[in-house]
DNA sequence: GCATATTTGTCCGTATGTATA
DNA sequence: CTATACATACGGACAAATATG
């Protein structure tokens, strides 16, 4: 019993299969990055983090393959590892998948399940909820959650492990901005706006307001990427 | 110079970069079980292999790691890596995705570069040149590339990869079945279509034969598949 | 059910090659 | 150009887990 909590605090799909040290290792860098604690361009030296964490170099070096899979760490043959530095590039590579991969998903709306059509909803009440309470960082994590349920809709695993790792990586790009309130607020919006359009079942529309807003979020970043 | 020559005969993607020994492992078992050499279910030992491969026991482990992330193989808790054994949910899985992500490039087709749209009808030829000589792993390959091709209409490095990434485990589910012949000769036909469509602009058309074709391919493999 | 043999998980030390100051 | 620092890859070791008889 003490071991699912062990594992549940540990990090993320903490299921009932145990989890690898190298596992624990690359989800507390994960949450480390994406909270901004190791900022991007820095250099994960194997034998310093190594011995800060208590493993041996191979242990890490799974860690390191692990997030560099997730595309939040950069590989340089012989050269280390580092946390990846979003460019303008990358932020329009990102986005284009996404337009594919959500869009792609919404349209299957009618079909998809009553609970996965739920966790849409819910996902907008939390962020309508954080913006109440002023708690903008509750509409931060209410914006991704909603984007997850809309991938979610089309019910593949291998998909919903794509998206994740691409939400990751728009988490790890929107880190180098400060100032991100004027942002979610603006974003609320449109998820609202897609939400009443579906329980309208009016789904090209709503796929097309979706299509809208991922317009906007990338120039969003693009413009205040630094060396665009 | 003839670095470049022996990266390029090592195995995938040799840009410019130099490979690791991992790498170049990966690219060898990974073809090795394209080709049904390692047939699924089987255990990859990690002395067995690294002795014959001449590569140590940590550098196996960690191309191990990479074939894992491609989901060619799998990992079991301290019992070792199998080849994927796949199963008739990991199918539907597998197509759900593919029927996002394609149908969703697909509808990108009238801004798509000249270039990518080329080498959509390219690979068509392809395949329809191999049938006419009854090579029907050249009908295959074409196959394989013209799905390929479908994905990269959208343009997104990301994209491609994990569409690649769901393309060798399609091949690897075929890889159960022995008389494929009839089954690429079948989608042919629709390929032909495709692009007939796309010929005239009929981009709705297009994306909806596509779509049936996923249905039909699906339940092919389902039904083909041993205790499905 | 038990004891043994095999294999994996993890760690360490070292030699070599590579990039950077 | 030399020197330093570091990653790459190897081989060996031991504990833990699993498989086998």
């Amino acid at each position: 019993m003490t071991d699912t909590w062990v594992e549940a605090l540990a990090g993320g799909k903490a299921d009932l299969e145990r989890v690898s040290t190298a596992q624990k290792v690359a989800d507390m860098i994960r949450s480390r990055v994406l909270k901004g604690e190791l900022e991007p361009g820095l250099r994960l030296s194997e034998e310093a983090l190594g011995t800060a964490l208590g493993v041996s170099r191979n242990t890490l070096r799974e860690a390191f393959r692990l997030l560099t899979h997730d595309r939040l760490l950069v590989h340089e043959h012989s050269r280390g590892v580092f946390v990846r530095v979003p460019t303008a590039a990358d932020v329009r590579d990102l986005y284009t998948a996404r337009r594919v991969i959500e869009c792609g998903a919404l349209r299957l709306w009618p079909a998809a399940d009553k609970a996965a059509k739920d966790a849409v909803r819910q996902a907008v009440d939390f962020a309508v909820k954080g913006a109440a309470k002023d708690n903008w960082n509750d509409v931060g994590t209410g914006n991704i959650r909603f984007h997850q349920a809309i991938t979610r809709l089309a019910g593949s695993d291998r998909l919903n492990e794509e998206g994740d790792r691409l939400y990751a990586e728009v988490r790890l790009a929107f880190q180098v901005i400060k100032e991100t309130r004027s942002f979610y607020e603006r974003y609320l919006v449109w998820n609202r706006t897609i939400v009443e359009l579906l329980s309208k079942d009016e789904v090209d529309q709503a796929v097309e307001s979706l299509a809208e807003y991922f317009r906007i979020a990338e120039e969003d970043l693009v413009t205040h990427l630094p060396s665009s």
